[in-house]
DNA sequence: CCCTCAATTCGTCAGTTGACGAATTATTTT
DNA sequence: AAAATAATTCGTCAACTGACGAATTGAGGG
């Protein structure tokens, strides 16, 4: 009934099946360092999201179509290749002009929530981006604790901020209380992510549709949480 | 500044540093079939989610305090073991009473959601549960598409019926968006477990506060999206 | 006290895996 | 075209890892 059989297979690992028949050589092309290691990057983003931070690095190597012992001349370690990746492509895609966008009040929230978190959801919340963050994260690595965490706290204060303000009313005086109304419709929409990307809990109603119920709701059933104070409003 | 140094000390997970010393035989108390079995899926559990589906079978013994060749005559191998232990302790935490819970329309929604999701956070979405289904589900384990996820969908349908029918209103007639609609909330607090228990993300404020304020948010929220039909009212 | 049987461990095998010294091959410079 | 430099691979090591045959050990019954 349930595919139980074999949780190991999948655990264990492994991807290179599809190796397209070489012939002798791998690298017939040879690069310059910066460009190699550009390369070997963006497919160790691809490769360590799918089968995470415990794959091999003959594997990546195989994937990559270069030697094994050439990840080690373009890095010191599988640990400073894994580094890498996380700097570029997980630290690397939060945009500071969301924070701008998101507190234009020439725009009503709704609408401004809507684009933010559907550019959002492209950018960030990828297949790739949340497996690899979920993955260093199982691994205790510190990483939702200091640059990815500073970034998202201010995230919700502006949401807070900014939809309170619209709605005419005041903010919990306790800064945790804020974070965590924020974090109703930030976590569900994550979790959204997560259910498409992770759990492969598919539906038939388009991202984007999604996302409007989620701020519809959060819109709607914020008043009760803040403070009626109207003295807010200028 | 980032803890970045070492993404693969983590990612290799080396669980077994504090090992008593052990004076040379391990297992001094012999122990039926049946109760060693109950002891290894239990610290199995433990284990594996702690240091996910890749950890070796001889860290699990020490664990165990046994040998690692005795797992292998309680369990056939090692993907069996991981089987036995999400059947018991992934599949078989739910509680059909739960279902009834949430239809006792002798309480106000509010309540029933309140008391609803505190028990599901404290039997299901603990550390343990969410570690180890996150590293299954990663590793494209076939477990949130069958039994854990028609669960999940009565659960949805059960809340979204309830709650459309306290506010005295109509459901949209696609099921998908239905559900849709009751994953705000269920995905808002799964995504509160994920933060504390993967993430690590830690606030000052109780769970049970965190889960009421997402509750009033949903229940408040919750008109703009259903069906303005009272003719649903008994 | 010994015998039987289940519980447990020892020792080992074959395949894996991160790492790297040394040799090889391509590209650029003179 | 030879020399110098950079890119890439070969081959290998030591530690790890799932698996398991065979030997050992403890407990209860006669």
């Amino acid at each position: 009934m349930k595919a139980k059989s074999d949780l190991l297979t999948a655990a264990r690992q492994k991807p290179a099946d599809s190796t397209p028949p070489r012939v002798g050589r791998r690298a017939t092309v040879r690069m310059p360092a910066t460009e190699r290691r550009e390369q070997i990057l963006g497919k160790a983003f691809e490769f360590f999201s799918e089968y995470g931070l415990t794959a091999q690095t003959r594997a990546l190597a195989e994937a990559c179509g270069v030697s094994q012992r050439l990840l080690y001349s373009v890095f010191p370690s599988k640990s400073a290749l894994l580094s890498a990746v996380y700097e570029a492509e997980i630290a690397g895609v939060f945009k500071a002009v969301w924070f701008v966008q998101l507190r234009d009040r020439s725009k009503p929230m709704a609408q401004r929530l809507n684009a933010f978190y559907r550019e959002y959801y492209d950018a960030v919340l990828t297949r790739r981006w949340m497996r690899l963050f979920l993955y260093a994260s199982l691994a205790e690595v510190e990483m939702a604790s200091t640059y990815i965490s500073s970034i998202i706290m201010q995230l919700l204060e502006t949401v807070i901020e900014e939809a309170a303000h619209e709605a005419g009313m005041g903010l919990p005086a306790n800064r945790a209380e804020q974070q965590e109304i924020a974090w109703i419709l930030h976590g569900a929409i994550s979790h959204l992510a997560i259910r498409r990307h992770i759990y492969h809990n598919d539906s038939a109603i388009r991202v984007e549709r999604v996302i409007d119920l989620q701020v519809r709701s959060f819109l709607a059933g914020l008043p009760p949480l803040l403070l009626a104070d109207a003295a807010q409003r200028k």
